[in-house]
DNA sequence: CCAGGGGTCCTTTTT
DNA sequence: GGACCCCTGG
């Protein structure tokens, strides 16, 4: 247990005064933290004083991170800090907030109860349709780019109504007009209207329709004014327009905001995150106070004498300087490789190497990289060496085919009228309803007027005999497995669950196997290489719905919660919104974060950090990546790329190992690769540039490795692991 | 009208 | 390594 004044290492380079500030400070604070100063901990020692110096009910307290796995690391910290307590505060993303707020209050809007959250696949598939609405050839058109303008505008907060008005404006000035503004100015509110039908909201309108909410709702605004007191924001340089307002109506007239970030991580404005939200959080918020923390625990002086020459070449930032009282460190290598292959050999070989030599455990290395196609050929390669490893991030879960089937599948149960789900499933696996079919149907729902779905299910007389016959027994299927989730539901919600399956789940699964999904995806013959992997991600569809069930009893039974804390029963409605925002306990454990070598994008490294850390493919096309040079407004892309090597530089504590390729496997053929602008950036004496070594046969690197761990054993006597 | 095979394209970053 | 499209055969 924390005592009432938190002793914090970290916190020395700031005065009394400052620190006192850091940790209960009313009123607005924005506390800007560069890399490895500790930021995740003052934020945790804030919470831990606030509970148990200040005397503040946890339960008002919301902590909201952009990733659930800072979520989880946060509720980590605090709990070895505070203790059971720390269930009780709200520690939670801002997706997942926007789905709490929807739950309670998105009727109001018109939102169905059990709402459908679109990811990607669903996103794209409505945009087809409603595409298709307005006679648009979506073979013409790249579909994801009209998407992601959409979505621009979404955390924009500019309204179809409003998006139509600029891109008109746009074309009266006599700027070239653009032909996917003016499509995705069409379609816009097309696309909405056809996620509405469906019952359905995107990631996007998770934060949006919560701010509207609130904006128009007197009765969320006062639920929200009375259920927390305290507001804290992690990574608050990350946050987009619709977050700002987000944030402001989570503090209230209270204005109790402490939000930390760091201007120079800001790496995500590809997805509207405004950095001018936390440049211009004084303006935002008057009277705030601004604690800066420059002193860097985390790496060695020349790691940091790196990361600083880098960051030195962007203007428009906050200016700070890291400092560290660390050791000078050991030089950074610098490596050229003939191609990826030998690239990725040799980091898998190196970190061997290194293991043994410094007594490291695998996991404290991490590969990091611009694109996570370029984990394939490290995976082969540690495979190769049996170097354990684990990918965090890259194609996510739900994006995976087999895992959208099922998931729509699940969707078409909870809600009949889901037009994407149901179109996505109707012939998967093949029952005789080709797309000439569906296209009829959907043709005749929008001349009538009707939804797909009671088109559906009342087909018109042209449609043949079989295909008819073939509808009906599909229609009966699904509605027979709904009346079984009823069942399933009614008695999940009566009490908690003993050992083995879970009602839901085991319904779940009863409704895969009467669907045949596992066989479809084994007898595609697509599949042939991946099938088993496949089936076991259906396999972790159910496992993921009965940790779902498990943890909603958990929380039930909290011996902390409170007596008027709502709580509501499982629902599959309930367990699909945690998995399309990937929010459910992990399987992946500490002991096996240890026990191997992390690969990842330079995105998602960021908070995190690694003894040892490689960089690799750092040529031009890569990191600046090819796409972030195309576009007009190139030079914020440019300082953005610039950003995401010095975030991969600062994840490194002890050693950081850089590497490039000459040339490089490409769309079959080979592709001659230029060092990366900013290799120059970095003070050559810092460096150590290295040959890349000749590649050795497989039985040259077992012997080697034999030998190695042989004289290893000797020298420390005994060095089993 | 439907299913399955073969060819062709591209491949940022994430909730 | 895919995802997707088009074409052909049934």
């Amino acid at each position: 247990m924390a005592s009432a004044t938190v002793q914090s290492e970290h916190l020395r380079g700031l005065n009394a005064e400052q620190r006192a500030a850091v940790l209960h400070t009313e009123g607005p604070l924005l506390i800007l933290a560069g890399a490895g100063t500790g930021k995740t901990k003052t934020i945790v020692h804030r919470i831990a004083h606030l509970i148990s110096g200040c005397g503040v009910d946890p339960a008002k307290i919301v902590a909201v991170t952009f990733t659930n796995r800072a979520a989880d690391e946060m509720r980590e910290r605090v709990r070895s800090y505070i203790g059971d307590q720390a269930r009780r505060i709200t520690l939670s993303t801002f997706h997942s907030l926007g789905v709490r707020i929807l739950r309670e209050h998105g009727t109001r809007l018109g939102l169905p109860k059990r709402f459908a959250v679109y990811s990607t696949p669903d996103q794209l598939a409505a945009l087809k349709t409603a595409a298709g609405e307005i006679s648009i050839d979506d073979n013409a058109f790249d579909l994801k780019r009209v998407l992601a303008r959409i979505s621009d505008w979404k955390t924009r907060r500019v309204s179809p109504e409003q998006a139509r008005q600029q891109v008109m404006t746009t074309r009266a000035t006599g700027t070239r007009a653009d032909a996917y503004e003016v499509l995705a100015a069409d379609v816009y509110p097309r696309y909405d209207e056809t996620l509405r039908a469906s019952g359905a909201v995107d990631f996007d309108d998770l934060l949006l329709l919560p701010v509207q909410l609130l904006e128009t709702d007197e009765e969320a605004r006062r639920a929200l004014w009375k259920r927390w007191h305290y507001v804290l924001i992690d990574e608050y340089q990350d946050t987009n327009a619709v977050q700002l307002e987000l944030a402001r109506h989570l503090a209230g007239s209270r204005r109790n905001l402490c939000v930390v970030g760091d201007d120079d991580q800001s790496i995500y404005a590809f997805r509207g995150a405004d950095v001018g939200n936390i440049l211009e959080f004084e303006r935002h918020f008057p009277g705030a106070r601004v604690i800066r923390l420059e002193q860097n625990y985390r790496s060695t002086k020349r790691i940091l004498g790196a990361a600083n020459a880098v960051i030195a070449g962007n203007t428009a930032r906050h200016s700070k300087r890291l400092r560290t009282d660390n050791g000078i460190g050991a030089p950074i290598d610098y490596i050229e490789h003939e191609d990826d292959v030998t690239e990725a050999d040799a980091v898998a070989q190196e970190i061997m190497l290194r293991r043994m030599a410094h007594r490291l455990k695998w996991g404290q290395f991490a590969v990091l990289y611009r694109t996570n196609t370029q984990a394939r050929v490290l995976e082969e390669a540690f495979r190769q060496r049996n170097v354990p490893y684990r990918v965090i991030g890259g194609q996510s879960f739900f994006e995976r085919k087999e895992v959208a089937d099922a998931l729509a599948y699940l969707r078409a149960a909870v809600n009949p009228e889901d037009e994407i789900a149901l179109r996505r499933i109707i012939n998967y696996p093949a029952r005789g309803i080709g797309r000439t079919t569906v296209l009829k149907i959907a043709d005749i729902a929008r001349e009538t007027g009707r939804s797909f779905a009671s088109v559906l299910r009342d087909p018109p007389k042209d449609i043949g005999a079989a295909a008819v016959r073939a509808i009906s027994e599909f229609l009966q299927m699904i509605d027979e497995a709904r009346g079984q989730l009823e069942e399933a539901e009614a008695q999940a919600s009566r009490g908690r669950p003993g050992e083995g399956p879970t009602p839901i789940a085991q319904w779940a699964s009863a409704y895969f196997d009467r669907i045949g999904l596992e066989d479809a995806v084994r007898s595609d013959p697509r599949n042939a290489k991946s099938a088993i992997a496949r089936v076991d991600n259906l396999r972790d569809l159910t496992g993921s719905i009965i940790r779902y069930e498990r943890r909603v009893w958990d929380a039930r039974f909290d011996i902390t919660r409170e007596d008027d804390e709502p709580w509501n029963p499982p629902t599959l409605a309930g367990a699909l919104a945690l998995l399309a925002l990937n929010d459910f306990e992990e399987e992946d454990d500490k002991r096996e974060d240890e026990a191997s070598v992390a690969l990842m994008t330079l995105h998602s490294a960021k908070g995190l950090e690694f003894s040892d850390v490689f960089i690799v493919g750092l040529e031009e096309g890569i990191l600046p990546h090819n796409r972030s040079l195309e576009d007009a407004g190139a030079v914020d892309a440019l300082a953005e790329e610039r950003r995401l090597l010095y975030v991969g530089i600062t994840r490194a504590r002890h050693r950081l190992t850089l590497s490039r390729c000459r040339t490089r496997r490409r769309a079959g053929g080979r592709e001659e690769r230029l060092p990366s602008r900013y290799l120059a950036e970095i003070p050559q004496d810092l460096l150590n540039v290295k040959s890349a070594a000749a590649q050795l046969e497989p039985e040259q690197s077992a012997a080697l490795r034999q030998n190695f761990f042989a004289q290893m054993k000797a020298m420390l006597g005994d060095a089993g692991e």
